[in-house]
RNA sequence: GGUGAGGUGGCAGAGCGGUCAAAUGCACUGGUCUGUAAAACCAGCGGGCUACGCCCUACAUAGGUUCAAAUCCUAUCCUCACCA
């Protein structure tokens, strides 16, 4: 697709906001990476341990990802460190030359609950993978993540699961407050020996609580960083609340600075996470779901795995533009997960990376030409929204 | 033709007098999945109901024993193995 020109002035800056929506807090923007510039809206998708599953690099490629995710705690733990450090990094041991931003663990305080304890210095984790225990703090996470040669780092955070009450949620995010001026700190002394440095995108917490957010973007204002990962949604709260909560992010934080929403989402998430002032985006949802037989459509999701699917020949979405759109029925494509063939994790996921990814540059575009708020109605005047508790 | 083993839900395969509409696996039907311990997990799976309980039909077929049978007995049909 052609580049969308931006405005002179604005082309040193890390991010430039291109268009911004008159109906919403969309915006359109540009985030220069040192791989790259990125266009925003952007959905990522998730390379925990260096992979996107079920795909490989020759497919990211091809779709045009410019940039993905991938995570400090996974990696540290396998392959190591300095197996990637050898390799000349991350992007050489992938042989991926897109923007690489890297998970700082913090979710696996949640996800791994069961296998850490949370102390003021850090996390210590029990290894999944061999129950050997490993202490990750603020600082060592940023070393992770410098010697990985990421471009966008986080901060090591403490993300709670839905639900919490507002003194936990008060006590997880000062602790995150405080672990990511230790964050700052160690990447602005290394940065004065060594030079070398990604691009910072702290994550706040704060829960359901709009005080409690404000509060956290303000703090980042004594830092210097990159942009805002927003932290501690998508862990089980009513989606209203994470709207609300981006939204409340969006209007308070400085408008240079990219909004980077974490782990969302789904197609209809992505307009709606957008609307409000979301920037980039992050899921493992089409590739986790693709590998259960589930593809996503223009009319909502689609489980291949259902009988209906045995004799249909159409294509998965007949107005996806995408390769396996184009090569394969559904009824082909219901059959292999049915059989549990690799490739249909591996189609699947192709083509629901695309139509994520789809759906950020429509949204782009869209901001851009003035007409996202129409954009938002076409699309959902044929997207079947899943219901809520249904 | 002889001897032996056996016929259980879509398939495989437990059960071997009551607690059996019958373990378990697969298949099948549906659901879930949001900074990935996930190619995972959950539910249903004879029929019918005035359904957190009841009724009917079920373990090759037909009889029988028993208060009670998928389970014991008899006959028939059919499989498989070995021997001729």
């Amino acid at each position: 697709m052609p580049p969308l020109e931006m405005p002179s002035s604005e082309s040193l800056k890390t991010f430039s906001v291109v268009a911004k929506d008159g109906s919403s807090q969309a915006r359109a923007g540009v985030l220069r990476t040192p791989r790259g510039d990125v266009e925003t809206p952007v959905f990522m998708s998730v390379a925990t341990q260096g992979s996107v599953k079920a795909m490989t690099q020759e497919d990211l490629r091809e779709l045009g990802a410019r940039i993905i995710l991938a995570n400090a705690y996974h990696l540290y733990l396998r392959p190591g460190t300095p197996v990637i450090e050898k390799a000349g990094g991350l992007h050489g041991f992938m042989n991926y030359d897109g923007a690489i931003l890297t998970d700082s663990g913090g979710f696996q305080v949640m996800s791994l609950a069961k296998l850490r304890e949370i102390t003021e210095e850090g996390v210590t984790f029990r290894s999944h993978l061999d129950g050997s225990k490993h202490l990750l703090t603020p600082e060592s996470v940023i070393g992770i993540q410098r010697r990985l040669g990421s471009d966008i780092w986080t901060s090591l955070d403490e993300c709670l699961k839905y639900p919490f009450d507002e003194q936990k949620a008060t006590d997880a995010l000062e602790r995150t407050m405080r672990w990511t001026e230790r964050a700052h700190a160690s990447i602005r002394r290394h940065a004065d020996s060594e030079g070398k440095r990604g691009m910072f995108f702290p994550i706040i917490q704060g829960g359901t609580y709009p005080a409690l957010r404000r509060r956290a973007v303000e703090h980042l204002a004594t830092l210097e960083y990159d942009g805002i990962s927003i932290g501690g949604v998508s862990v089980g709260e009513p989606k209203e609340k994470s709207w609300e909560i981006a939204s409340l992010v969006s209007s308070v934080a400085p408008e240079d600075k990219p909004r980077y929403l974490m782990g969302v989402g789904t197609p209809e998430d992505l307009w709606d996470a957008v609307s409000h002032g979301v920037d980039m985006m992050d899921c493992v949802f089409p590739t986790r779901v693709a590998r259960h037989g589930m593809a996503m459509t223009r009319e909502g999701r689609l489980n291949l795995l259902n009988a209906a699917s045995r004799e249909d020949f159409r294509p998965v979405d007949p107005e996806c533009a995408c390769r396996v759109c184009k090569t394969y029925s559904r009824a082909y494509l219901g059959h292999l997960s049915r059989a549990g063939e690799i490739s249909a994790m591996t189609l699947l996921s192709f083509h629901n990376v695309y139509f994520l990814m789809d759906i950020a540059s429509t949204m782009r575009r869209a901001i851009i030409e003035g007409r996202f708020d129409q954009a938002k109605k076409d699309f959902f005047s044929k997207y079947q929204r899943r219901e809520p508790d249904a």
